[in-house]
DNA sequence: CAGGATCCCGCGGGATACTG
DNA sequence: CAGTATCCCGCGGGATCCTG
């Protein structure tokens, strides 16, 4: 029985394997703070490159996580809202633990 | 106000900016299990190379998470405890969202 | 068993310039 | 404004062999 096979995964592999990169938590951070528009999401994050910006949001899409409305405003799904527990649990872990 | 500046940066941020690589939450998951050697970990995370896991351990020793026990144990210390909830909120998504 | 030492590669991601 | 298109680079990370 293997760990990396298709079958039931460790969920939290699954959930790593969804966020582990450099920009997806904070870009939904920014989105389920509220809808935002491609360049109010690149003055949200400071430093990302339009590039780079571009790449997450497809990927994010792709995953089902975002969505783009008509009007250009990038706005989570549920899947994507969902996460907020995840973003509460850091915020009380960094809270507790950081700084 | 910048969000990059060194001040009062997005805790979100700074969450992230410590399980944001593949491996870190598999291993802290593994570990906040119950201490594990080395070999132990390799197996339980199935294809990690041990460079790999080895670099991983210690950056995770650095940034106080885990600690390496005389007995060759790494078990984490209470601030890789700590990410419990965070393991807790990303399963509880995983149960609620997908597959 | 617990790693260190090398070698090597892909891709995540930045910078910049251009387009509808 | 909302991207697309190139170019380029570092480093995350795999494979393999070696050591205490």
């Amino acid at each position: 029985m293997e760990h990396g096979d298709g079958k039931k995964v460790c969920p939290i592999r699954a959930v790593a394997e969804l966020l582990s990169d450099t920009w997806t938590m904070l870009i939904m951070r920014a989105l389920t703070e509220g809808p935002k528009r491609f360049c109010e999401l690149e003055a949200w994050l400071g430093n990302i490159s339009t590039r780079t910006l571009t790449l997450k949001l497809q990927t994010l899409t792709e995953k089902g996580l975002i969505e783009k409305r008509t009007d250009n405003y990038y706005t989570p799904t549920k899947k994507g809202s969902g996460l907020k527990i995840i973003e509460k649990a850091m915020l009380k872990y960094s809270d507790q633990y950081l700084n």
